[in-house]
DNA sequence: GTCACTCATTTGTCGTGGACAAAAAAGGTT
DNA sequence: AACCTTTTTTGTCCACGACAAATGAGTGAC
């Protein structure tokens, strides 16, 4: 019901209803009141029917704010900044140390908008140290500096996008073209509504690829029922989560403890990703994997426990 | 901060709090409280701090009912029936005819969960036909009658999910494989926020890249700002977006309308997907491709308008 | 019969403001 | 520095009224 979400008015100034806002800021309705309640900002318009028109300048800064409160800012502090001090803050956001020098090619290259000559980079990095080593090496330290990189607005967010499409290209393609396929165990592998990265969900397929494990990959935001009915009907040994660092730590905890209640316990459940990296203990009978390589003994470990020496299953489902 | 969305009752009954509910129906808070004023439906017990707590079997209900209401049920006819009678009323939902027995055949490996067979047929079917004709064929066919599937409930959600990650490893490899890279016109491929459909990009992405184009593809949900900004920086032509028949159509047309007001006028935007097929007229200089045909025929066009006989540009920008 | 138009009903979104849980910061102790 | 407690900040949830947008039914023209 949210179609006119942009009017046009008699200046040509487009204005955006608080649905549109909404999407394109990440900052629910909800909060966008408060805030106007609280902090006189933003401070919209209101048409005919005393509705809030948000205009293009309040947008961008809208989303500068999500910005910076994502990298820890408190949003009281800075709410009142005018666009330019708050352009100025996040470019004062410089990382602590510089990246590495091959990962830091990567980005210029990145920046330089040349994708011919990134995507054959990237292709090269891969070739000349086969899939395993770069998705732990290269990817994972990319993942970070990209990330780091984008909070200090150094690059844009379609730079990021494109980053994304490309390796996501290159990772499908090499694991496509990884040739042990399907033995023991089978992993379900996706991630829980709200956890849209997909670049994690790969790089875990590359290692369970190289390792020779199926994979029975679902992409990200499989709901737990769905999982829950997913498990039987393609006789899954571990259901595998990603939670990258933009979930909050408590949310990925219930998210595995919830789904731990809906499936068999003879199926396994591992959860890893940023969001993981720092927790102690999960719930009984939900396995963490802090790193890719954790994945790999957890899946050396599991092989051990469930198959005899010639590779058959003790147990078959 | 919907970090605990799920808790653990005595009877170890999972319950569920209204942003989860949200979160795994597609259904809004709002919208929940209103049906639970008007109707009486869903009906979830307080906490101690008289917040809703739904059950499982009432999100399994509200799920049902999404279903039904996508695809043209009133909520108020049906939001009082039982679960087993809104499961019966999905199973009615035959559609009218079969499906060509070829796009049959592939369904039928998708139910039979053989992973492998249903690669290797879509593989095959991708070799026998060249990446132009089982896009617009075999693809375009698959995804119509997939969805039909799924509406009558006979594929479960997990297996749509499973055959959109093949199909993009198959396409995406394909494309990567595409000889011709990277001539004129520069289309910059993506979606607005809100249209979360990568096949419907891809298909696009394969169609330009046997046609020789160069494609910037920047995944799904780029906001209009950041198309804006990415349209100098990439040096683009063309600006195609993909809406998807899940969005309204009004509100596809308010997006390219949006964006035309965003980007300078000698930048083209495209506009296509099934949202858009039954359109007469967008807003000015906004061009409506009805399907990957009409692509072809407005790169033609392109050409012939902004390319000199020996393949320079006219006007270099 | 189909198309176009108007009118009635259904349905989801938006408004207000109060309350309070969850997260973060600050303060105090070992 | 690590840990617990208190205070402050911050986002979500609540109720219920209003009404715009979407849908369906009714009417008339071709």
């Amino acid at each position: 019901m949210s179609d006119s979400s942009t009017f046009e008015t008699d200046k040509s100034l487009a204005c955006y209803n608080i649905a549109a806002v909404e999407r394109d800021t990440g900052l629910s309705k909800d909060t966008l009141r408060v805030w106007e309640r609280r902090y006189g900002f933003p401070n919209p318009v209101r048409d005919q029917h005393d509705e809030r028109l948000y205009t293009l300048p309040q947008l961008e800064k809208l989303r500068l704010l999500r910005l910076l409160i994502d990298h820890g800012h408190r949003p009281s502090k800075i709410i009142n900044c005018s666009t330019p001090e708050l352009a100025q803050l996040i470019s004062a956001n410089s990382p602590e140390q510089a990246a590495p020098p091959e990962i830091e090619a990567i980005i210029q290259l990145l920046l330089s908008h040349d994708i011919e000559a990134f995507r054959t980079t990237l292709m090269q990095s891969l070739m000349r140290q086969g899939l395993l080593q770069f998705v732990t090496h290269t990817v994972s330290a990319l993942n970070y500096w990209i990330g780091e990189a984008w909070l200090s607005g150094r690059i844009a967010i379609f730079d990021e996008h494109l980053y994304s499409e490309h390796l996501q290209n290159i990772l499908r393609n090499a694991i496509l073209s990884e040739p042990g396929r399907g033995s023991a165990p089978r992993v379900l592998l996706t991630s829980l509504p709200g956890e849209k990265h997909r670049i994690g969900l790969l790089m875990v397929e590359a290692v369970l690829a190289t390792e020779g494990a199926a994979c029975v990959a679902l992409g990200a935001e499989t709901p737990a029922i769905d999982i829950k009915h997913a498990v039987p009907a393609y006789a899954v040994d571990i259901v595998a989560l990603s939670f990258s660092s933009a979930i909050p730590q408590a949310a990925a905890l219930a998210g595995l403890a919830e789904l731990r209640t809906l499936i068999p316990h003879n199926t396994e459940i591992w959860g890893g990703g940023g969001a993981l990296a720092r927790v102690r203990k999960a719930a009984d009978g939900v396995l963490l994997l802090r790193s890719l390589d954790d994945m790999r003994y957890a899946l050396q470990r599991w092989r051990v426990e469930h198959l005899q020496p010639d590779g058959q299953r003790k147990t078959p489902h």
